[in-house]
DNA sequence: ACCGCGATCGCACAATCGTTCGAATCGTCA
DNA sequence: TGACGATTCGAACGATTGTGCGATCGCGGT
């Protein structure tokens, strides 16, 4: 695209190439195909990247990190379990409402990194769902105890968010803080019997 | 492996060819990996499948087909919607958990599908998914006004059960009907705020 | 005008891919 | 035994893959 700096050009190079993985996926996807999405020559792209396996990790790692700090930051002052776990769902589904196709790219393509790759973002992934998981320790404590499993509960969560790449649209008719609301009082009622009060929700999603 | 008729042949292609699949992705795994897996040849394959891609498609179609079949059987009779439910989810995670390596395939190999093959299998995948709205539309006449969209729930539930592929390990300490236990009831009390009785648990699993 | 360097490119290489084809092998019945 | 159809195989093809290499371009400083 446009001329910019080094940064910025690699960040549009990514951004284009998860477009492209999104759609077709990354082992089908050729450096060739990436080349002519973004416009740079076949053997450009190698300036900007050591492979075609750095360039899926950056996707992956640098979106990881970005919902990681944005859930950082939701929750900071935050101190009622039941807040809490609607700002991470929040959160969670905010970025992945505006970054579908990184974020598609990142539940879907998680088995084809490797080595130190695949390493570093599973301990991201690992940190995650262990920040997920306090919380729902601490609405245990809160709001009696759970009707699930923690780990089913957890993993189960992250399910029904991740799997919205199957089948959501964020330009239809349910838009996303209305997605966030419907999944936390899903997840809430069936895990604590609690219904979400009206001082949880809605908050503003960070994106 | 051992001798037997055309027909065992196959089924055992498929099963050596879910697992490969399962473990490499599809188009990570060349037709060679298959053979060599499989102990046929490389050209040996193509005796007993068109393509590559017919392969992957006859592994999604009959694992499909044999789920969509066990549901129908394990709803057969059964009125209460609480029970159909908590007979689909008993009936999904059975064979997901007996069949995890073509489940992996069915659930994370639905993009490489194209053309006819694709066409085929979204239809029994939409079919699929109208059977769960309609339990759901069911439960609601029954059991009060729902607390979410019926449409998020549906694909919340699917989200849930699909993503076990992930975390989820049939010989671990948590068993089948123990899962499906807890995603029943998650589910359930989020969605009409029940608790899911004791009448209603646990059933035979198909598989 | 020239140099230095970040940025970009064309081209080629070796490897691997899915698929084809004709030959070899098997078991079975005449 | 001989023949025939079902089954299996080795070898090869053209296409595509990710990546490396050396040349070239554009431009700011001297």
């Amino acid at each position: 695209m446009g001329q910019a700096g080094y940064d910025e050009k690699l960040d549009a190079l990514l951004t284009s190439a998860a477009k492209v993985f999104a759609e077709r996926g990354y082992h089908q996807t050729s450096m060739r195909d990436l080349a002519q999405h973004s416009g740079v020559s076949l053997s450009g792209l190698y300036y900007y990247v050591k492979s075609k396996q750095e360039l899926l990790f950056l996707i992956q790692d640098r979106n990881f990190t970005a919902v990681v700090a944005g859930l950082t930051e939701a929750l900071q002052g935050v101190r009622d379990p039941l807040d809490r776990l609607s700002r991470f769902v929040e959160n969670h589904l905010g970025y992945f409402a505006t970054h579908m196709a990184e974020m598609k790219v990142l539940s879907h393509e998680s088995g084809s990194l490797t080595g130190e790759y695949l390493h570093k973002v599973n301990a991201t992934k690992h940190d995650y769902a262990r920040r997920l998981m306090d919380i729902l320790a601490d609405l245990e404590k809160s709001h009696g105890p759970a009707h699930a499993n923690r780990r089913v509960a957890t993993y189960a969560l992250f399910g029904m968010m991740n799997w919205i790449y199957n089948w959501y649209d964020p330009m239809g008719d349910i838009d996303v803080s209305l997605l966030a609301q419907n999944l936390t009082r899903l997840f809430l009622g069936g895990y604590v019997g609690a219904s979400v009060s009206a001082s949880s929700l809605p908050h503003a999603t960070a994106g």
